[in-house]
DNA sequence: GTTCCGCATGAATCGATAG
DNA sequence: ACTATCGATTCATGCGGAA
């Protein structure tokens, strides 16, 4: 297991190649957009996007379990004035190419780029892509239950976002003031839409991948213990969010800078509270919002 | 004209072609989807659907204008165990024939269908294609502009009407807890996201079209005296929107129960107000929601 | 202890300008 | 004609410090 709970420098896809098949239960993954961040991977031109990406997506599928799931956070962006087709077409690609096209959850970012522009406006939501290998797979619905609507309306709206996250890291408990009535609240599934804004503002990384979002899908899809993959690791949002909910997790990323960016944030995640590092329990993270999908967005 | 401000009964893919080319300023239609509404429209098979849909589209593309736009409301459906594949290849297919998939809408449905399934949540959004002639056409974004975020998150939520009223004239100053900010309350532009519940009371449609989406469609696509289309009538609610603010309709359903009910509803729509059907006036209808687009978010 | 204000900061897009 | 770069546009959010 020597490829457990560490980042590896590499493309993906031959970084994976020394990885067993049928050893991950969840990947879950924000790749660079097509013509996205040049300035550290090189940018992906759209025609080539398709081709670029499957030869990746067969190592992803070797080395998910059965019961596995592959959550790919994706969005087309705008060519000549016309959303580009990259994404459909690699769903149909990928499902020619044995995966289930299990669901399309919405990400609401509800804090999107600015801009006008004479025909358009400001895009604010992209494409979460669930795909299996199976009908059946590992999923935990009442792990990510939210409390329902009309009271989390109430009772949160009327407090500032800065004030329910510094009342929260304060309490230590996870439950901020307010939040402390949470307990014993009744509580309702969710749906496919799930709101939540971008870490943008945060002055070190700029990590577009909030780590409430693999939080969320790690509860839905996995158990304490088992193995969570993000090939594009990124700032290392997905592991910090594996560590803290007791989970091993496998990065792989090809930019060196993001590697050390990535191992130095997890290690701030964990000694930055007390009892470090311990399996299976859990610790809130600064910024670490409880209750992003609820009513209240 | 004899063809506006009436529901032709009939398939659209024959009744269109009684109206002239470059006729129509904006379709905006939600269809029958995919083995749904069978007792009503026969039900498509997911397989055959792109072809049922093709020759209609043709028409919709010969008797709109060049800087006409065509709005979708459409959502796969599940079909054992997964997503099919019927609405991203009727996109492929459409470019193929000229249509420019200019943006997709996404229609976050507030109080989506009850339900609970062992491997997918509720689905609570639906896509709202948006196809074009020419990357230039008609758009009004000042329209349906809204009131600015923090505005109605904050502020406005947590105060009492009095308080406000009471800040209000003791501003002077231009102090009073800020409330000088809502005075002539900033408006900036909507996103691609609309929050908009499906329309909850119990006509005898099944489709819940809500009118407050036609309604948006309309304002930010046309001008007053243009020619608004939906070839899949339903109850009518384009109709009743297209009138509301002024515009011509041309609707069109296969099944005469609906095109009953439709015009039912549009009488209603507008028996029920003073000065009964002029054109180009406003009348608020009952049931119609301002600003449901805006940030409850 | 709580609310409020100011400020920096983006997975963007278009149109114009330059080679 | 086709690509590459650049400026203008714009707003929700988190954070720090003040009222």
């Amino acid at each position: 297991m020597h490829y457990l709970n560490k980042i590896l420098l590499g493309d993906c896809e031959e970084v994976l190649k020394g990885i067993p098949e049928n050893s991950v239960d969840l990947i879950v993954t924000s790749p660079p957009y097509a013509d996205q961040r040049q300035q550290t991977y090189g940018g992906i031109c759209p025609t080539k996007y398709v081709a670029w990406f499957l030869p990746k997506v067969d190592q992803f599928y070797r080395v998910l379990k059965p019961t596995g799931t592959f959550v790919l956070n994706i969005k087309e962006r705008v060519v000549s004035g016309e959303r580009h087709t990259y994404v459909i077409e690699l769903i149909l690609e990928m499902r020619r190419r044995g995966w289930l096209w299990t669901e399309e959850f919405m990400w609401h970012k509800k804090n999107s780029y600015p801009g006008k522009w004479p025909n358009r406006f400001r895009d604010n939501w992209e494409r979460l892509l669930q795909f299996n290998k199976q009908k059946k797979f590992q999923m935990h619905q009442e792990e990510v239950m939210v409390p329902v609507g009309t009271w989390a309306k109430h009772r949160l709206v009327n407090l500032s976002d800065t004030d329910k996250i510094r009342d929260e890291s304060r309490v230590g408990s996870g439950f901020g003031k307010n939040v402390s009535n949470w307990v014993g609240r009744r509580k309702v599934y969710p749906n496919n839409v799930i709101h939540m804004a971008t870490e943008s503002s945060n002055q070190n990384h700029s990590a577009v991948f909030p780590v409430a979002l693999p939080t969320w899908f790690i509860k839905l899809f996995t158990s304490p213990g088992d193995t969570v993959l993000d090939p594009f690791m990124g700032s290392g949002s997905t592991a910090i969010a594996a560590l803290k909910l007791g989970r091993n997790y496998i990065g792989v990323d090809i930019n060196k800078q993001y590697v050390d960016l990535a191992n130095q944030r997890i290690n701030n995640s964990q000694t930055r509270l007390p009892g470090v590092g311990e399996r299976g329990k859990r610790y809130p993270v600064k910024g670490q919002k409880e209750g992003v999908h609820s009513e209240t967005y």
